[in-house]
Formats: C-alpha cells, sequence, structure tokens
DNA sequence: CCCGACTGTCATTGA
DNA sequence: CCTCAATGACAGTCG
C-alpha cells in the first residue's frame, strides 16, 4: 500500500504538473492549508489517523468533512507525511527550475522588447531595474512627472535587466525533466485521482502543485515564444485566456481575489510612502506628491516586469553563492517568484518585492556577483535579477553617484541618513533621505549639467536601511513562504484551531471542515460494507448520544466488536476495501495485534481469577499452543475478546465498552453473572474505554504536531508576505522620492531670480512649508554633505 | 538480535 | 463516590 501511494503520490504529482501545463490550474496548498480537509488527507495520504474517528463520525457527519485528525490509526501517518515531504521537496525543486525558466523568457522578452519599444527610454544606466521591472511603468512616470525625460532615466534601467538573462537554459533543463510524464504515469495519476475522489478529494487539493506548474509554464512558455510570454502576463494579469483561474504563486489563491488585495497593497504602500515622505519631509499636503500617479502607473506595468525580474534572479544566485544552500536559495527565489506571482497583477509591487529581494539576497550571499549584474543599477539589487528590475529607478537617479559607491551603498545609507537629517540644508534631501540625492540632487553642477539623465533620486537612506534590515529576514521568510503557500487568513484559522484542541476538539483544529469529513467519510465507508452499519453505531456510542447506542443494541451478535475495531473498518474501507471485506465474517474483529492469550490469561489479570500475571502474553502464546484450535477463533480478536469468550460473557465486548453506564448496568443486572465474569466486563470496558482514549489521544497528539507545523509554515508564509510587501512599499517610496525629485529639479530649474537667472541648485533649495507651500531659500553649506 | 513504530494496558488525574 | 476522558509510562508485537 505505501509503495502504491508512493508511486501515485508521485504520478500525481506529475499530473498535476501536467495540468498546470495544459492551464488547469489545481491549487494543493489550500487543501493544504485546512480549508479543504479530504485534499489534505489525500495529499498527505490517507493516513489512517484521519480516518479514524470512529467516536465522532456520527455525531460530526451533519459537519459535513468527515476527516478527522485524531483518527485512531496512525500507520499511514507518516506516510503521508513523507509523501507531503516528498510534495514540497517537488516544489523546491521544481520551483527552481521554474524560476529559471521565467527569468530566461523573461529577460529575453524583456531585453528584446525593452530593445525595440524602450530603446528611446533606456538611455543608459544599467541600473535602470525599475524599468526592466516595470518598462510601461515607467513611461507612465515620465507622464504623470510631466517632467522632461531625460530626466528619467528609469528607463534606462530597463536595459540593465537584460543583463540578467544567461540562465534560461538550465532553467529549460530543469523543467524538461519535470514535464516528462510516461502514459503509465499519467494512468496512475488518473487512478490515484479517483481514488482521491472517492475518497472526497477534489482536484483542487493539486492547487498547490498547480502553481509550480503554473509557474513552470510560465517560465518555460516565455524560453519557447514571446508569444507565451505575453500569455503568462495575461495570466498574471489574472486573466486567463485558457479559462483557468489566476494562481498566486505563493498561496495558490486565484488570482482576482489577489488583485484587489494588490491594489490595496498599493494603496497601502502609498500611504506608507507619504507618511514616510512625510516624516522625512516637511510636505504640508500629500497632493504634491506625484506618489498617487506613479502608484498606479507601476501596477499597470509591472506584470511583465515582475516575471522578468524572477527570471534574471534565479540565473544569478548559483553562480554568485556557491557556497550557499542552492537548494535553499531556489527556495528563496521561489518564494520571491510566489510573491511576485501574487503581486503579479500589482506590477508596482511586484517590481518593489522583487527589487528588494533581490537586494536582500544579495547582501547576505553574494553582494560581489549580484553587483556585477546590476553593476549599473543599485546595490541593493545585487542577488536577485527581480531586484535589480525593481531597484533600477534609483540606480537610475543617480546612476554616477552609485557607479562608484556600489560596495558603499548599502552601508552609506544608514550612515549618511543621521547626516542629511542633521543638515537642514534642504528638505528634499532629508525627504529622500540619500545623501546621494542631496549631492547630486542639490548640487549644482550635476543638477545643471546632467540633471535629466542621472538626476533621478537615489534610494533614501531609510530606503537603504529598511531594505537591509528586512533583505536579511527575507530569504528565510521568502524560504518558508515557499514551502506552503498560507494565506492569513488559513493561518489564523490553525491557530484557532489549535488553541480549539481538546481531545475531540482535534478534529476541528485540523479544518473546520476537515475533521467531520473524516469521519463522515469514514462512517459513510462503514455504513456502505454489509456489517459496518453495526460497528458506526457501536462505534459510535461512546461519544454518541444514547440513542445511537440504543440502536446498536442490535449488533449483539458480534462478540468482539470494539471500537477501535470499529475505527479500523473505517480505516480498512478507506484505505483497503479487500480487507474490510473480511472482517464482517469476523464479527467485530478489533484493531488489536491479536494478542494470543489464552482464556485463563483473561482472568489472570482479574486479582479474583486464579491466574494473575504481568506477562499476559507469554502465557497467552503457550495457551495459545495449548489450544490451537482456538487459535483461529482468537487470531482476530483481542485478548479482552477471547476473555470474554472464555468466560462466557452473554454480550458483546463492543456493548461492554460502549454501552452507556446504565444500559451498561442495566445490561449486567438482566444476565446472572459469576463475580469473575462480572469483573471481566468491568475490566473489559474500562480497558475498551482506555483503548480509545489513547488512541483519541495519541491522535490528539499527532494533530496537535501537524497543525503547529502549518501553524509555523503560515507564520512563515505570513511574513514572508510581510517582507514583500514592505519590499513593495520601499519601492513605492522610492518611486515617489524619484518623482519628487524630478518635480523638484523640473521647478527649480524654472525658477528665475528677480533678473531673470537660474537659481544655482548648489546655493538654493526649495522646501516645503507645512501649509503645502513651497520656498526657495539659500543653501546652507552643510547642507552639501554631499562627496 | 536490535531498533523503531505501533498498539494496548495500567495508573493517575481531573472534570 | 462513581464514571469517564485524558495522559504518561510501560510493555508487547511487528516489520
Amino acid at each position: 500500500m505505501l509503495y502504491l501511494k508512493k508511486y501515485f503520490t508521485e504520478g500525481l504529482i506529475q499530473f498535476t504538473i501536467l495540468l498546470s501545463l495544459i492551464g488547469v490550474r489545481v491549487d494543493v496548498d489550500t487543501y493544504l492549508s485546512n480549508q479543504l480537509p479530504p485534499l489534505r488527507e489525500i495529499i498527505l495520504g490517507p493516513s489512517s489517523a484521519y480516518t479514524q474517528t470512529q467516536f465522532h463520525n456520527l455525531r460530526n457527519t451533519l459537519d459535513g468533512y468527515g476527516i478527522h485528525p485524531k483518527s485512531v490509526d496512525l500507520d499511514h501517518f507518516f506516510t503521508t507525511r513523507r509523501l507531503l515531504n516528498q510534495v514540497r521537496q517537488l516544489d523546491r525543486l521544481s520551483v527552481p527550475s521554474t524560476e529559471l525558466n521565467t527569468w530566461l523568457v523573461h529577460r529575453d522578452s524583456e531585453t528584446v522588447v525593452s530593445t525595440s519599444s524602450q530603446s528611446s527610454i533606456t538611455l543608459d544606466n544599467g541600473a535602470g531595474l525599475e524599468d526592466v521591472n516595470n518598462p510601461d511603468a515607467t513611461p507612465a512616470m515620465r507622464g504623470g512627472s510631466g517632467a522632461p525625460e531625460s530626466t528619467y532615466n528609469l528607463n534606462a534601467a530597463d536595459s540593465s535587466l537584460g543583463a540578467v538573462a544567461p540562465e534560461g537554459n538550465q532553467e529549460q533543463g530543469s523543467r524538461d525533466g519535470n514535464d516528462d510524464l510516461t502514459k503509465e504515469d499519467i494512468d496512475l495519476i488518473d487512478i490515484l485521482w479517483r481514488q482521491d475522489i472517492d475518497l472526497g478529494a477534489g482536484r483542487e487539493v493539486f492547487n498547490y502543485s498547480n502553481r509550480q506548474k503554473e509557474s513552470e509554464e510560465e517560465k518555460p512558455s516565455p524560453h519557447e515564444n514571446k508569444d507565451r510570454n505575453e500569455e503568462q502576463e495575461s495570466w498574471r494579469n489574472g486573466v486567463n485566456l485558457q479559462g483557468a483561474q489566476p494562481v498566486d504563486g505563493e498561496t495558490g489563491e486565484s488570482i482576482p481575489e489577489q488583485l484587489p488585495g494588490i491594489g490595496s497593497q498599493t494603496s497601502l504602500s502609498l500611504q506608507e510612502c507619504l507618511r514616510l515622505l512625510e516624516a522625512t519631509f516637511p510636505f504640508g499636503e500629500e497632493s504634491e506628491f506625484p506618489a498617487p500617479v506613479v502608484t498606479p502607473e507601476i501596477v499597470s506595468n509591472e506584470e511583465a516586469p515582475s516575471t522578468s525580474q524572477g527570471l534574471p534572479l534565479a540565473p544569478q544566485l548559483p553562480p554568485a553563492e556557491p557556497q550557499l544552500d542552492l537548494e535553499q536559495q531556489w527556495q528563496d527565489i521561489m518564494a520571491i517568484m510566489e510573491l511576485q506571482a501574487m503581486e503579479v497583477n500589482n506590477t508596482s509591487l511586484q517590481s518593489n518585492s522583487s527589487s528588494v529581494d533581490g537586494t536582500s539576497g544579495t547582501t547576505e550571499s553574494n553582494p560581489g556577483g549580484n553587483f556585477e549584474l546590476s553593476t549599473g543599477s543599485t546595490p541593493v539589487n545585487q542577488d536577485v535579477s527581480l531586484h535589480q528590475a525593481s531597484l533600477p529607478s534609483c540606480s537610475q537617479d543617480f546612476p554616477q553617484m552609485f557607479n562608484p559607491q556600489l560596495d558603499s551603498i548599502s552601508i552609506t545609507p544608514r550612515t549618511t541618513m543621521p547626516r542629511l537629517s542633521s543638515s537642514n540644508s534642504s528638505n528634499i534631501n532629508s525627504t529622500f533621505g540619500a545623501t546621494n540625492l542631496t549631492g547630486i540632487f542639490l548640487p549644482p553642477h550635476i543638477n545643471s549639467s546632467s540633471n535629466n539623465i542621472t538626476s533621478t533620486p537615489i534610494l533614501p537612506d531609510p530606503f537603504s536601511t529598511l531594505l537591509e534590515e528586512s533583505m536579511l529576514d527575507e530569504i528565510s521568510l521568502l524560504d518558508l513562504a515557499m514551502e506552503e503557500g498560507f494565506s492569513q487568513a488559513q493561518a489564523s484559522q490553525l491557530e484557532d484551531e489549535l488553541d480549539s484542541d481538546s481531545g475531540l476538539s482535534l478534529d476541528s483544529s485540523h479544518s473546520p471542515a476537515s475533521p467531520s469529513s473524516s469521519e463522515t467519510s469514514c462512517s459513510s465507508a462503514a455504513s456502505s460494507s454489509s456489517t459496518s452499519a453495526t460497528f458506526s453505531e457501536e462505534g459510535a456510542v461512546g461519544y454518541s448520544t444514547d440513542s445511537e447506542v440504543a440502536t446498536a443494541e442490535t449488533e449483539e451478535g458480534a462478540v468482539g466488536g470494539y471500537q477501535p475495531g470499529y475505527s479500523k473498518l473505517c480505516r480498512m474501507s478507506y484505505q483497503d476495501p479487500s480487507q474490510f471485506h473480511g472482517l464482517p465474517q469476523l464479527d467485530g474483529i478489533s484493531h488489536n495485534h491479536t494478542y494470543n492469550l489464552p482464556l485463563s490469561s483473561a482472568f489472570s489479570e482479574h486479582p479474583e481469577l486464579p491466574i494473575s500475571t504481568g506477562k499476559k502474553t507469554v502465557r497467552d502464546k503457550q495457551h495459545s499452543k495449548l489450544q490451537p484450535h482456538q487459535d483461529l477463533l482468537d487470531k482476530h480478536a483481542s485478548r479482552d475478546e477471547r476473555r470474554a469468550r472464555a468466560m462466557k460473557i452473554p454480550f458483546s465486548n463492543e456493548k461492554i465498552i460502549n454501552l452507556p453506564v446504565e444500559e451498561f448496568n442495566e445490561l449486567l443486572a438482566k444476565h446472572h453473572l459469576s463475580e469473575a465474569q462480572l469483573a471481566l466486563i468491568r475490566d473489559i470496558r474500562r480497558r475498551g474505554k482506555n483503548k480509545m482514549a489513547a488512541q483519541n489521544c495519541r491522535k490528539r497528539k499527532l494533530d496537535t504536531i501537524i497543525n503547529l507545523e502549518q501553524g509555523v509554515q503560515d507564520l512563515r508564509r505570513d511574513k514572508a508576505r510581510l517582507l514583500k510587501e514592505k519590499m513593495e512599499f520601499i519601492r513605492s517610496l522610492r518611486q515617489m522620492k524619484q518623482k519628487m525629485q524630478s518635480l523638484y529639479q523640473e521647478v527649480f530649474t524654472q525658477l528665475r531670480d528677480e533678473e531673470g537667472r537660474p537659481y544655482p541648485p548648489s546655493e538654493y533649495s526649495l522646501q516645503y512649508s507645512a501649509d503645502g507651500s513651497v520656498l526657495i531659500t539659500p543653501r546652507r553649506d552643510d547642507c552639501r554633505a554631499e562627496p
């Protein structure tokens, strides 16, 4: 079974990949995340533990979701775990390939696009990361700002993106490996699916894999054809030409959902940027900020660029950071990619995030390698091509400044910030935060001579600091996020579930729906079988209402039916129907290992009984030898069942164990039983209940562990998401600063004194007052902290 | 034979 | 006081 399961699981994964390639999206994550318990079980493996919740079955059937984590059977649990791990590993493994593919694609497409369409834009800087990310955005930016094109060098950054492309081949190779599926594999997948469907799991379960597939598809497709790139873009945009719903790379959520979210994020980013600007700047009114205009532009434009960004990064990382685990790097990249995928709709966000991610990655692992790629661009983007794409704006703005200082840029910002802030030379400088800005901006030479090209503001110090801070954490976060796409809501659900965990509550803990479903499934399976009806009834007795128990009484014929046995039946039906069929004949065979205890052993347990020894099993074996004829009968019977039989107990162990106390006492009263029989019955009842309790307890433990694991994953994903948002905010802020700078320059250059002469930027600066007025004030020497 | 996993059982505790 | 569930600990079985 395990082998088959494993084999099927692998096949399913491949199948999901195929589906993703075809355009069908399967979101495994959602299921894994507990929302769809059945799927989760399928993926994890039909662990008996989930299937077994016998007791609760009756109660929870109404809930709709049957599978309960508490299920007594844990036998397949580890198997499921292993499968899940494999799936996750597949993600990781596939992810790199996918990323690589995307990178190549984007690169090619972007490079081509940038060169062709944006040739005018890409004036100079290799640093024009933004352009790469948002080629469209840059033009929009221009239009919005109204500043001269020369002032916006962002376009130049686009050209830099092209630099990143080398790894496309590798990606394709990896991808090819994933894609290879034989007909046999497909058949196996189909079989597995059927099984899964039978179990109640939907194909949606595989969304997670689909995401991977999608990513792979997207990436590879670009390689193949530019047209594909366009298709991918459409996907990202949330419009699936194929009809499949767009799904976030990270969470596997449908893009439509993300879009709104993205919009919200962008708005937030803008607000945050404004706040930051206000904090640094004396601006009285937000309206002055170009940001609002910029963000929308970015959003619209970024989609295509974002993908491209992702691609370049992947290639760079491997070569750049041999020291780091390739796996981890890939995971990071994957996480970034996922984040970008989620943000696909929001181009601006993607570009920002990508840039940030790249910077973070670079800072940690390979600053040098990244820099090489983005040498022209900002240092932040070093690691990841994505970063380059996003960051370029800054670099573009101040290519000259950065180029010499690439290495020190990350460091300098923090130090410079204080200086700038301290120096009140110009509010603008402080707002931009970057010393470079002050120098570049205000410095008369630069501004006057080559303001257009170089004037773009460098990332302000606050950005650098933020980036640096976030960057360090981002990688880890991204890795975490990579593992599973969890939404915050899911995470919260997990937490809630965990909180609610109690012995029985475990069911709910997994997922509101899952537990009930699992149980229902078990019950249904049991009911389906001929004998199942009795089992289900009695099995449920312990937890079910008395009325249910009463119905169970009809079964007395069954000798040994424990609830455990019932649970096993559920499992059996679930996992191996063939086994189940045999059970009915056995009449309530218990789940026990079928200790071959002799009848005498039963007595031993009771002090009253003649035999009382610690080692029951040994004696049992001996007795079994003595009484071979009973072995067959006892084979499938638990010790207590055998004891009961030996003691000639007139009713089944199942009743003894599951009947309510009242009914149990009545039952005892009906029959005239000896002390030994009564003692045995009580022991049977005690042990039977304790056995179930132990099973529940163990199941609960497992569920708790699983939930904790999921909670950790959710938290990681949330962290990654937050980091991405942070990066996006930073990017937006950066863009707003750039725009602000350009506007500042534009205004400043048009200012004339009484004599009609322009004010020298080195001597004068514009200051924004809280009331929104702008004043031109002489610049203090201190202000020019520039090198 | 050893080891790990699984399971049952016992004793205890608390509701 | 009884019943029951939960749980740690122990031991047996099995692969």
